[in-house]
DNA sequence: ATTTTTCTGTTGCAAAAGCAACAGCCTTTT
DNA sequence: AAAAGGCTGTTGCTTTTGCAACAGAAAAAT
């Protein structure tokens, strides 16, 4: 689309000259940001890609959020909190703009160029994310593993044009991403198989259906 | 809060000036729209409420997402479709407002107050709704209906500033929101009774932990 | 006021998902 | 080059969830 490419464009030649904003580099697996205060911050993922994750009591992992680059996420979009901690993990080399919420309002006293155009581009930022999270729910929502699975293969597929793509996370992950059993989910996978709905070769899936 | 205040100030005082702004209202189950066309449709609902409901093959009702008045939907923010089809069911009387979302970047040529307003209030109104879909995710993603329960319940606790509320929903419906088996459902609750987390009355419970 | 419809509450049984444990492979580290 | 750690793949067993069916209560329609 065009529009992502004009926003593209404008954070590819973002330079900070507006002190109320921070650029910091993470390495992979370093820890981005914690969810827990209540600092309105707000974060854009300028490159690398990133999960946000929470650890219940059990011990279960989830990822309630895939980070990828122009993403957008913080604390901001947490106003009720929950129990458990989240963190944002980074999965490789990141690149982060953090700003506080506030800041984004009331003009910058430097009238600086980025905030203006920042100010253009968030509702369309903002949009990305709520198609993305609804997506999510749609996913979370389907009743089994099977139909979670199919409906995120078939996501994929939409997404890379074409009917064979590799898995953007381990199976690791999925499972925690889908928020199901592992072993459970690798056994569905295996009657996928045997159903003659995927191939699947390593993390690599083929849709066979339609 | 006071920007809460402000929009609904906003939405209050609202007379359709704008042309390419139309306003509806809705008897009670009636079809609100539907997600299938893609038509850039941006809608806000006034007054009511509605859910936006998938049914799938299996006969399985879904409760996609529970709007309130003042928050906003349409399939503008579904670019990717899914393949069920998404409704939106008026619960009550409703009155909606329709756009389409093109209309809200490019100056209206009537210069109108309304249109104005309403991009000064856009971000604040899809940061809610951002902030509804987390909580929804931070819902779905829980492992047990135990603990989507008591999730849900917490929430609402919180929401209502005490530990004694009565359900927005049917129970019949609560189990399609939280995407689990009605009388599954029902058991659980009598297991958090005979355990001594809740209290309920019909449909009002009471939080005992904490 | 009576009928119809929807919602709540319950249960036995079947199916699906979770848990635990382990083996082999692959990647990264030392 | 060897060791360590993480990921994939598998399976037996247990627990949880879903399904189907029904009865009574409550709400809505006539």
């Amino acid at each position: 689309m065009g529009e992502n490419f004009d926003i593209d464009q404008f954070i590819s030649e973002f330079k900070t000259s507006c002190i109320k904003a921070q650029k910091k580099s993470f390495q992979k697996n370093e820890v981005i940001t914690t969810y827990i205060q209540k600092r309105n911050q707000f974060c854009i993922l300028l490159n690398g890609n990133a999960d946000l994750v929470r650890y219940d009591f059990n011990g279960n992992r989830t990822i309630v959020e895939h980070i990828s680059k122009n993403d957008i996420f913080g604390e901001v979009f947490y106003t009720i909190t929950t129990n458990n901690e989240l963190l944002v993990e980074a999965k490789q080399i990141c690149e982060v703009l953090f700003f506080s919420y506030n800041n984004i309002h009331t003009k910058c006293s430097n009238n600086c160029n980025f905030h203006s155009k920042l100010s253009e581009f968030l509702p369309e930022l903002i949009i990305n994310k709520v198609t993305n999270l609804n997506m999510r729910v749609e996913l979370l929502t389907k009743r089994s593993i099977r139909d979670k699975l199919v409906e995120y293969f078939s996501l994929l597929s939409t997404r890379n044009l074409s009917k064979s793509f590799t898995l953007p996370f381990s199976l690791t992950d999925l499972a925690d991403y889908l928020s199901i059993d592992r072993s459970a989910m690798m056994r569905e996978l295996k009657l996928l198989k045997d159903d003659g709905v995927i191939e699947k070769i390593g993390n690599r899936i083929i849709l066979l259906y339609k």
